[in-house]
DNA sequence: CGATTAACTTGATCTGGGTCAAGACCATGA
DNA sequence: TCATGGTCTTGACCCAGATCAAGTTAATCG
């Protein structure tokens, strides 16, 4: 019940439109609750990505391991944040990701077909379909201008201005990763900047 | 009139639907041929992207430069891509980059007031849209791992099999930069390849 | 065409950040 | 309660790739 109501808020805030009754019955009737404990894993490498996700409570990491047994987090996922590996989610190809729960979390899920079926009939889900595709190629051009040109403190500074919550959130060896840097360089940038 | 064309055929291919004659006609009215000489600027660091263009012909880079001076790669684009900082795009704001003409290039631009007008009423359009959209996230989601999991020979190696083009199209330098590679890395990377 | 400038190669050296190792500081739960 | 395993810190060392320098080849243009 409550799940729905944190998804519903979320849907009316990015589109700027409002959600009729009928809108969300069908979104209760088709996005299934679920819960994973901390550690479980909302997808597994290897498999295809059948669902896709939204962050009612927890968070999550969206990781790959190379070929030397090493993890590169690509995401760090908090509420009201969607949960997949894309280009699996689209194309049905196997996943080279793993996403981990990394708190007790609590997920809305649904299938493409469903989520297709919901940008053809509510108007205000696919305007935030808009909305946060636009979003995700500004914060993906950002990304990937500072792992290009920027240091590994400059990244971190960037973090900090960017997603503060971060630091709160997730421990400090997985910001590290996320920054594709290893936790002594973080713990050392740490304690540079405590100047 | 073949510029047209080309922009046509793009838009069918992608989309999978067709295009009416009205459509084509609503295109024509509104996507204004512009031609640029090599090394002349499509958009300079600090000025709004007003326009978004299709490349009927030629090549350009997107780039930022940092406060060394240097230069850094961010994105390289051949016929039958789209030219635009997207943030500046969607939220008007000041672009970070600059998109400069690596060969003559011919373009057909249009705002984005006029492209969402082509969203609401052009269906292949649309349906393009989404596909496109689909087809960035994956991009930039393997784009991204690559540069954090992979070494900068394989990130070369990568290039090969993803767009042999380049190779043929732009200089080697511009391409080292592409990979976030210095030019004698990349130099010595493919001497070492010839084994 | 030469001549000038840009692109590419090769070698010598340097450095940011990784790796390895060891110890300190926790949480968590039996 | 203390034992266990995860997280963070610190130091010593190492390496992929950058930087600097100089020479070579290839475009470009009057």
């Amino acid at each position: 019940m409550s799940n729905f109501e944190a998804l519903f808020d979320y849907i009316q805030e990015i589109s700027g439109k409002l959600l009729s009754e009928d809108d969300k019955h069908l979104l209760m009737e088709h996005f299934k609750p679920k819960k994973l404990r901390k550690r479980q894993y909302f997808l597994q490498e290897g498999d295809v990505c059948k669902y896709i996700g939204f962050i009612v409570k927890g968070s999550a990491r969206t990781f790959t391991v190379d070929e030397k047994g090493h993890e590169h987090i690509l995401k760090l996922s908090l509420e009201n944040w969607w949960l997949a590996d894309f280009e699996s989610f689209y194309l049905l190809t196997p996943s080279r990701f793993n996403i981990e729960a990394l708190e007790n979390l609590e997920v809305l899920q649904s299938t493409n077909a469903q989520i297709e079926e919901y940008l053809k009939h509510i108007p205000a889900f696919s305007a935030m379909a808009n909305v946060i595709s636009q979003n995700y190629t500004i914060a993906n051009q950002k990304r990937m201008q500072a792992a290009m040109s920027y240091t590994a403190e400059e990244r971190y500074e960037d973090l900090i201005s960017n997603y503060p919550q971060f630091l709160q959130r997730f421990p400090q060896n997985m910001i590290a990763s996320y920054l594709g840097l290893s936790p002594e360089t973080l713990s050392r940038i740490r304690k540079n900047a405590l100047k």
